[in-house]
DNA sequence: TGGACGCTGCTTACATACAAGACCTGCCAC
DNA sequence: GTGGCAGGTCTTGTATGTAAGCAGCGTCCA
């Protein structure tokens, strides 16, 4: 593939492949057939194989045997699920917020924040703050390793969220209560950082449910049902 | 490998390296060759090496490239990552409960309760029942899905509780808790059975810490230091 | 017209062959 | 004795071959 040899096939698969469903490149209900994705990235089936049964045990991809793998549908009762998790983590996390905080951490959410105000930002730029700042926040209570768990769970919420949100219109508020919960957490005040943390994540959530409400037809049930066969391109 | 071919060899494999690491039937630092185990489970290397990789992302098994795969060590940074994770969902979980219970899932509590009772319970029987308590009380507050996401954290907690604690003395202690705290939920009581909770599932992780404090040699850090090869016995 | 049947082409599941790197061991030079 | 190099053998990573199952479509028959 002509990547550095340091990293295997694998993981540069997996990581194409989460990412190209996670921004919606790949919708739900596309094709992933081993051969085709194989072929297309220069790849034997193996890697690609494997890549596709992580995404499917991450609930992005599903597997039907024989048939085929596709995107799994955004599900709206898997969102709600991943909601749930993700709010009992970060907000569990700020019950263990130390006195004294860590300098570094609180250093990369300012600049952070810094960021998300800058003009122009895009979409694909403000999830990849966004992630870094919740992340940063799950680390200054020592519980950063606990993230990993999270970005599963959040990848069923971004790409809910994404499905009616292709521009950062709106996205200000959303900055504006990033910057509330760090203020919070840096005056001391763990108890207010926790409500405006909530009240953060069930917004984004919120967002979400509006979405579903008005475009009904871009959540489907995942009830099992086996897309019709090469309903949508694969691959572009 | 005779199994009914409703189910694919890959998951049998799964279930049974998974089955047997918790149960330290393969001990931290055992070598997990694809090829042995291969011969050993009838199979091809390809179920046997998609299971390890789905161990490894599980965390209970560690894949050094060109080199081996290994039982993880039981690192007492990831067991207190998974006790966090769990307290948090099972905890969030509660404020969750609906005011009316469904009569099914408290029966099945409670049936649950009463074997846990029954005397000459061994073991393994007393964590099958304690896993089926537990995601009980989540399916209470309509989370239930969230269950296999504790599912993982817990598999590393009943691995270290398991270096500690050999027969079920001393399990009658946890058992009381369960009481309590399907009494607390069942009178209404959802704060109280919060509390419960809480002090259940910590009073397990200090059990796992004592353990830590007598026997730390049974614990060891996970810092990538490739075990000497063939140290241990693979398979029995 | 409608239903059943078989063929064709696709898919994943599994097995195996090959490649490439790491470790250990033993020999050899000093 | 000791350092270093080479080779053999292990490992996982990748590629490819084989098997088996499902779907869709066309055909044939009633």
């Amino acid at each position: 593939m002509g990547q550095a040899s340091t990293r295997s096939n694998r993981s540069v698969v997996y990581e194409t492949l989460r990412r190209k469903v996670l921004t919606l490149e790949l919708p739900p209900g596309a094709s992933l057939s081993e051969n085709e994705l194989a072929a297309a990235l220069g790849v034997s089936r193996t890697p690609v194989r494997e890549s596709l049964i992580l995404l499917g045990e991450e609930g992005l991809v599903r597997v039907f045997p024989k048939v085929g793998s596709f995107v799994s549908r955004v599900d709206a009762e898997r969102v709600a699920d991943a909601q749930f998790l993700r709010e009992a983590v970060e907000l569990a996390a700020f019950d263990d917020i130390p006195e004294t905080l860590d300098p570094d951490v609180i250093a990369e959410l300012r600049a952070n924040l810094e960021q998300q105000r800058e003009p122009g930002l895009d979409i694909e730029r403000f999830f990849a703050l966004d992630e870094a700042f919740h992340h940063g926040l799950l680390r200054l209570s020592g519980h950063g390793r606990a993230w990993s768990t999270v970005v599963a769970a959040k990848g069923h919420l971004d790409r809910a969220r994404r499905l009616g949100l292709h521009e950062t219109n709106g996205v200000g508020r959303f900055v504006d209560e990033h910057h509330a919960i760090l203020d919070a957490v840096v005056s001391g005040d763990i108890s207010s950082a926790r409500d405006s943390l909530r009240s953060h994540l069930r917004a984004v959530f919120d967002d979400i449910e509006k979405t579903r409400r008005r475009s009904p037809e871009l959540f489907a049930a995942d009830d099992g049902t086996v897309p019709v066969r090469r309903s949508i391109a694969v691959w572009e």
